[in-house]
DNA sequence: AAATCAAAAGGACATTTGTCCAAACGGCAG
DNA sequence: CTGCCGTTTGGACAAATGTCCTTTTGATTT
């Protein structure tokens, strides 16, 4: 559920450490603190170099759905910086996280100079959008507890960070569907 | 809910009519052909020219998701390419479609030798990952008649090509709860 | 025109999920 | 220790959605 790939990371803490990285800059955000506001504009890239964030859309409906849990490795601000948009989502601090940041045109200029650094994006953004597109259409098409116990497996260990209220977030249901769903998981496996 | 966006079909149009465009090849498919298979491996890039697609994630328990309904200028097969992957989904002519395809080697060839493809398709993936993620979160979160609401809107005119299957699996619903939906919006707005 | 077939529509009932609350629990400030 | 507040849990009922079928419609073939 939380993908793991160090390519991007070292990549940047490469270049963090090298002559060439004078645009690498780092920065700390203390739990709770939002890296990214929904609607507004995003003015440079970050990299997670550790910490878990979750991203969250908030609708006019006044429900929040979580994208994603994102952590070590993962490049945030990235969808925004090349269309051109505004962000879609919160992102918000879970843990303490520590990551590097790249304004736009400094972005641009390394994408320009490290050939190897347009693969590198290419394949995250081509995982995103297989991550994404695949847990749309497993959440859409099968009930509550089969989602419930997949992610379950994939969280187990961060499990503790995460409250109800986000597990329903991310899964799309209320806390009341949720709470169901895992007494029915353990305890009375539903009635016949 | 079909993007469209000329620049990578105007960048492989013209690569395919100059001396470089050996690698670009065309390709016809008739009604309800399928240009991937789900579970297959990929061995090209398409891009579509005319005609529209729908893709398809099949769940292992039987219901059919469709994750987009693709037209010109679309590209394809991206996704796998890049990491390596089977497709998880299936791509079928809806219409008759003409593409272009580029085999592996040869796409990533291009990437090394046009610098502004790489930037197309960056900017062409994070449209992807914005437009799935928005969708996802949008139907996790809103009522069918909603939902339903913003899909004929955006569909209104290709609308006859989509059979009330096809529009009810984009929903992630059965054909039941659609027929539901639509006859409320119609006729009797759900008596009070 | 009659027969056939697939897509579309909808009735009746079951199941799932949401809404609205109130009760229990747990950490923490005073 | 006590009171307070946010999180978690779950009851009771309402609303939404799915399942299972039958009927209707419309296009096509014979």
């Amino acid at each position: 559920m939380i993908r793991i790939n160090q390519e991007l990371l070292t990549f940047f803490s490469k270049l963090s450490g090298s002559s060439a990285g004078s645009s690498v800059m780092e920065k700390r955000f203390a739990t709770g603190n939002n890296i990214i506001n929904q609607g507004k504009h995003v003015t440079s890239v970050f990299i997670i170099k550790n910490g878990i964030v979750k991203c969250i859309v908030n609708e006019e409906n006044g429900r929040d759905f979580i994208q994603e849990f994102f952590s070590q490795d993962e490049i945030l601000g990235e969808l925004e910086i090349f269309n051109n948009t505004i962000s879609f989502c919160n992102v918000e601090a879970i843990t303490e996280v520590e990551a590097y940041h790249i304004n736009k045109k400094d972005f641009y200029a390394l994408l320009e100079n490290h050939r190897e650094l347009n693969i590198l994006l290419l394949r995250a953004l081509a995982n995103k959008v297989r991550d994404t597109a695949i847990r749309a259409s497993q959440q859409q098409s099968h009930p509550i507890a089969y989602n419930l116990q997949k992610l379950l497996v994939f969280s187990a260990d961060q499990a503790r960070l995460f409250s109800k209220q986000d597990l329903a977030n991310y899964l799309g249901i209320t806390l009341r569907s949720l709470n169901r769903a895992i007494s029915e998981l353990n305890g009375v496996p539903k009635e016949s």
